[in-house]
DNA sequence: TTTATAAATGCAACTAAATTGCAACAAGAT
DNA sequence: ATCTTGTTGCAATTTAGTTGCATTTATAAA
């Protein structure tokens, strides 16, 4: 991967907060910095090479995510949604996923909404 | 809400297979029968009055699925989606919630991804 | 430092899901 | 049978995301 402007304004904006950020936020945060389709591009590269991750919010629109370790094995781990600031984060705990007769689960995604701490106080 | 001839045939559809349907699914199944945004709005009805509940799969796409008991109050439940033959139904069981310091969780959405019953023989 | 080249970007056009406003229609109460 | 208003159809619009292609640029090699 090019060490390309776009690039590093986007690491960089992973590497300030936490939060799982959606994609048309990023879009319109740097339209003038790049275009839309380099968002997207560089976010696909970045889920490529195991620095991010993505799921889909609630709203339907695509959120990434920092991974915690450099590793393409995709952890499972819920996202929080808080209903009145709009953040979204990754919550580092394990769900324990119940066993269903005659199925087999490959993956999962978990989506936790409600109210975050900040919002609480 | 009127029982006119779209909403019984989306209705029916619903009482047919106990599948979660996608928007786009339906849309396309009556487009001769109704217009698009008749089945948009038919479904958002269903869901006000309690018949049905959605969710987001993991395209982004919309689904709706009948609920249990006719009941405002929304039941918790994971989603299941096969693989190999796209079909998304409710998994009647309850997954057991973390309880996060400083959170408060007020619903959650699961999706399960893997094979069905049907793909695995 | 210059050159070559493949990766990356910009742009414009496009697809597809979902929404909106408004005129026309029809369910069902009176 | 008529009236009222909930409901539908239609066309236009919004918004997320994708694609093809020409241009640019990071970086490795000369």
């Amino acid at each position: 991967m090019r060490k390309t402007k776009q690039l590093k304004l986007l690491l960089n904006e992973f590497n300030q907060k936490e939060d799982a950020i959606s994609i048309v936020e990023l879009v319109n945060k740097f339209s003038d910095k790049m275009n839309k389709t380099t968002v997207y591009r560089i976010l696909d590269r970045f889920e490529k090479e195991g620095i991010l991750h993505w799921f889909i919010d609630n709203d339907g629109l695509k959120r990434y995510a920092k991974n915690k370790k450099k590793s393409n094995t995709k952890e499972v781990h819920p996202h929080f949604l808080c209903e009145d600031c709009g953040t979204t984060s990754c919550i580092p705990i394990n769900i324990k996923l119940p066993s269903i007769p005659e199925y087999i689960i490959k993956t999962s995604e978990h989506l936790l909404i409600g109210q975050c701490k900040n919002c609480l106080s």
